[in-house]
DNA sequence: GATGAAAAGTAGTGACC
DNA sequence: GGTCACTACTTTTCATC
């Protein structure tokens, strides 16, 4: 699963706009068309791409409040914690959401429509999952930057 | 620029996988290929569609590192902010940022390929950001989700 | 073992109703 | 918004290195 500099070109290039053509793809990387889509399948099927997205300009669909959630789970009941990671993965609000060191066991990026709507979500949050001891919200007042592309050299 | 519940349950689909085929989509969504196609190129023209991309595993590239940074900045040199903003914009590195009320002025999400490139990026961040007044470092241990996709109803 | 050229199949586009 | 014809893109085949 070696990646050459024609995979990395094409990852780097998908990643910017999945919409190019093979032609075009083939071309920027030096490559024939045939051979790209070959490649391009291969990554898929080795799953170093997992799948191609449409990004969505969430001010233009009503969904503007953007939430950073640190929550602290009581650590003292591994058995509570399934169903926090089921919460987390059901709930489509919940955009991205991490386990770290430091203060908060967890991270969440949370984006609703209105404040109201956040805190009906925080209270069924802390209902349905009893082990969460506390958490503490950040609104966030500007977004500067939303990728998941990762940098390749 | 009000969407139907066709545009809805495109931008649903399209955020779920972009490679669908017009025939697909328009079968379910209730609408005929063309008509299909003329919607999404109205969502994109719109701007609430703003392109499509490949998410790729950063495991499998070799970039296996995420942070989360929380950065204070000085807040008696506003001068200083426009550097600020274009070293997230220009650092590939750093696949997100906001602004947030709450204790860091700043959130980031770094991904890096081992600690050591992170310590040279956060030395180039000070170096580069002398209103940088100090910032906490969250290890991420686990990510449990992901997605940029925007819920809707 | 992967490449490129070309053929065959499929999907996207635009004019018209 | 739907139908249809046209164009463009993708996929497979096959010969080659």
């Amino acid at each position: 699963m070696a990646l050459t500099k024609a995979d990395r070109d094409i990852i780097k290039l998908m990643q910017q706009d999945a919409t190019i053509t093979l032609n075009e793809l083939a071309e920027r990387v030096g490559l024939s068309p045939s051979s790209a889509q070959r490649r391009l399948q291969k990554l898929r099927d080795d799953k170093v791409i997992l799948r191609d997205v449409s990004i969505v300009d969430p001010k233009k669909v009503g969904t503007a409040v953007s939430m950073l959630v640190e929550v602290e789970l009581e650590r003292d009941r591994p058995e509570l914690m399934p169903p926090f990671l089921r919460w987390v993965a059901d709930t489509p609000e919940v955009q991205e959401a991490w386990g770290t060191s430091g203060r908060g066991d967890f991270t969440l990026v949370i984006l609703v429509q209105s404040v109201e709507h956040f805190d009906v979500l925080a209270d069924r949050m802390m209902e349905m999952n009893p082990n969460v001891r506390k958490f503490t919200t950040s609104v966030v007042l500007k977004t500067l930057k939303r990728t998941l592309a990762v940098h390749i050299e």
